[in-house]
DNA sequence: GAATTCATGTAACTTGTTACATGATTTA
DNA sequence: TAAATCATGTAACAAGTTACATGAATTC
């Protein structure tokens, strides 16, 4: 469901081939919501099938054809109306397997657990770098041109990837002060 | 793959009904990780078929019949193997319709944003709350019992939840002043 | 008297993943 | 010369959701 209202936001602004729309995918919408290409593919040609696009094929030389998708007048209206409309409960799909791995740990030697929590980090110090580059370049859009809503709108969810980063790097420094406390008692 | 392991983890501690592993489910696993029933009488056929369980129906007077499901020394080591074998890239799976949808928001009038936020932050203030009382919960076991690892280790992720939580609403209430400095700007 | 809890599941469906198949061009 | 990129998809499978079906006991 998501899926396809995201797939119509997008072809909004113009027409794309599917592979566009997953390149598109990684460097964005991808920190928040994730698709394989076969999934792609088979979502343009549902979206097709139910009249909110269009597709057009073109010509390449050299280069297997491209499958250009438009939206259809229809397509807008469904995805304004999908956005206009908020469910009632909203937030993350909350499935997290470093969370699960952690509620059994209790199972595992400490010293390991300290290991993949220095891991996370990492991980996260990389992320957040990640999020910093992509609000710089936003920052900057903005600062151009005052009137641009897209961007403005856009670095609202890269602020979140920031205060996230962030707020999981000192939970896991938190745990590991924790556990090494634990380590040095059970000495 | 990941709720066959949590059904084989809870199982470790005592057998257990479908119904009685969703109930579980529902008041710990359920903040990281969720499932149907009907998903978990599925995976725990399919686990007693790979003979990680074993079940004995126990009957019961004026109530259905239990379907009791036993770990196997096979489904022990599954499990552990599992445990110890954390995979290359962690976190969280990263689905989040708030946050499409916010990508999308320049779309919609800023006022209806600004209410989207407000009600955003209610529903995480009420989540932190039931963080807060679960680990009250946890601390006092831990408090009578300092060799309790069990739940030492269970109350780092609630301890996540409230990093996360607080962090949720930090941006979120960043989110409405950058948005009501637009508005009176554009006034 | 209605709703919830206890307890089992099946069936149909949607969504998401992985592997396969094709084939030219560009880059390392 | 091997690989990655561009570009299309199909097929099989795994995971997740929703609806249906049954029926007693308890709680509001």
């Amino acid at each position: 469901m998501t899926l396809s209202f995201i797939l119509l936001g997008l072809l909004i602004d113009r027409p794309m081939t599917g592979y566009d729309l997953k390149t598109f995918f990684n460097s964005s919408i991808n920190f928040f919501w994730s698709a394989e290409l076969s999934q792609i593919y088979r979502e343009l040609s549902r979206l097709e099938k139910q009249g909110y696009l269009n597709s057009k094929v073109e010509q390449q030389e050299g280069r297997p054809n491209k499958k250009l998708y438009y939206i259809t007048e229809a397509g807008k209206k469904a995805f304004l109306g999908w956005l206009e409309k908020f469910p009632e409960r909203l937030g993350s799909e909350s499935k997290n397997e470093f969370l699960v791995r952690l509620f059994f740990s209790s199972r595992l030697p400490d010293e390991d657990l300290v290991f993949h929590f220095r891991k996370y980090i990492k991980d996260m110090e990389n992320e957040l770098g990640i999020y910093r580059i992509i609000e710089e370049r936003l920052n900057s859009r903005i600062a151009k041109d005052i009137g641009c809503r897209e961007a403005f709108h856009q670095r609202l969810t890269v602020r979140r990837g920031i205060h996230y980063a962030q707020s999981e790097i000192s939970w896991a420094r938190e745990c590991i002060e924790e556990i090494t406390r634990l380590i040095s008692r059970n000495k």
